[in-house]
DNA sequence: TCTGGGGTCCTAGGACCC
DNA sequence: TCTGGGGTCCTAGGACCC
């Protein structure tokens, strides 16, 4: 008998994937700072989408302001964000990542899917894998490979750029175990914050922690679930089944604050067409509508309705202008997000989710 | 330094029903 | 007049991810 293929999961992950692609359509820019983010005016309230390795090198990352990146790299090119441009390079990543043989794929995001596999050499069956990402795309990936998804996602950044890199439960407390918990996928810094209170401040100790104790702060399901985080433990099977979104929303950063109350109802309607132009593609009708407000500087505040199904434009509207005369008046307004519930088909899997759920 | 836009899921507390 | 206990649904808000 040989080696029993046994199964694995993948994760793979495109390097710096968003200015990767700007600086494929414009080679001049390879070995350059680039940044992209809003409409590519550092003059505007925008963020970072992705920075190339050398605009990192100056301290720039994912979700800085872009005026603040600006000022870090002097020099940096600023792109707007092109969302087609990534979506069809995108495509082309999966459609390759589907192709190898007896692959099971499941997109988690633009840049990056797990793929579980059976056999009994992960890591060539990774470099294989990445050989075919670039030859079809040029594009490079980072590849993690474990016994759980957990392990797999962490895996991979311990491989960037361009790397492979296994965790399983033989390694992962060796790995991972003098680490902060917010290195886990899934703990923020609220998290970890809440975390440390408890005296549990590093994944190891996340690890040995008995999962009722984490109940009264984090609740039934939740406590639970980051003392299994934090042992990498969990789902180990690759889900394939087409993700079916449960909403559609748009939001709206104003350049200038929101005050007349007319400019207000004028920006919910706006909001309300292009929503509904997402929910008639998708073809099933909206149960309920979500209000976003965000004041200046900074509060946030939702109010939602349940509906009755409906795609009757008419009635999106009014219900939408309805939760907007919860607003306060004359209190400067600078984020508003309009998000409509979708009825779920009968065959849609219930707690698949592309970033968590059921794990 | 001052924070986008698109998603998902969980929790607490109140309303309501039996 | 005062009031149990359990279940479900809904809303508001929090947290996280890419």
């Amino acid at each position: 008998m040989g080696i029993t293929a046994i199964p694995w999961v993948l994760h793979v992950d495109l390097d710096q994937f968003v200015a990767a692609v700007e600086v494929l359509r414009r080679p001049e820019l390879a070995g350059k700072p680039v940044i992209v983010g809003g409409r590519g005016d550092p003059t505007e309230r925008a963020v970072v989408s992705t920075a190339s390795y050398e605009a990192r090198a100056f301290g720039v990352g994912s979700g800085m302001p872009l005026r603040i990146a600006a000022r870090k790299v002097p020099d940096a090119v600023i792109l707007p964000v092109d969302q087609e441009a990534y979506l069809a390079a995108s495509e082309t990543v999966m459609a390759t990542l589907r192709a190898q043989p007896g692959a099971t794929v499941q997109v988690l995001g633009w840049d990056e899917a797990f793929v579980g596999v059976e056999t009994e050499d992960p890591e060539a069956y990774a470099r294989r894998l990445q050989a075919a990402v670039l030859e079809r795309t040029r594009l490079h990936c980072s590849v993690g490979i474990g016994d759980t998804l957990v392990r797999a996602k962490v895996a991979t950044g311990f491989g960037k750029p361009a790397g492979v890199f296994r965790l399983t439960a033989g390694n992962w407390l060796d790995v991972m175990g003098g680490r902060p918990t917010k290195d886990l996928w899934g703990v923020g810094t609220r998290v970890a914050a809440r975390l440390a209170k408890h005296g549990i401040g590093t994944v190891a100790e996340l690890a040995a922690s008995d999962p009722q104790d984490l109940v009264p702060e984090f609740g039934p399901k939740m406590g639970p679930w980051y003392a299994q985080l934090g042992r990498g433990d969990g789902a180990s099977v690759v889900d394939d089944t087409p993700w079916v979104a449960r909403g559609h929303s748009r939001e709206t950063t104003f350049q200038q604050d929101l005050i007349d109350p007319n400019q207000v109802a004028d920006a919910v309607r706006e909001l309300a067409e292009r929503v509904l132009e997402d929910v008639v593609a998708e073809g099933r009708p909206v149960i309920g509508l979500t209000l976003k407000v965000r004041y200046a500087p900074f509060s946030t505040t939702t109010q939602g309705k349940k509906i009755p199904e409906t795609f009757d434009r008419d009635e999106i509207l009014a219900r939408a202008l309805d939760l907007a005369a919860g607003i306060e008046a004359g209190r400067p307004i600078r984020l508003l997000g309009l998000r409509a519930e979708m009825a779920m088909p009968d065959d849609a899997r219930k707690g698949h989710t592309p970033t968590r759920g059921g794990w």
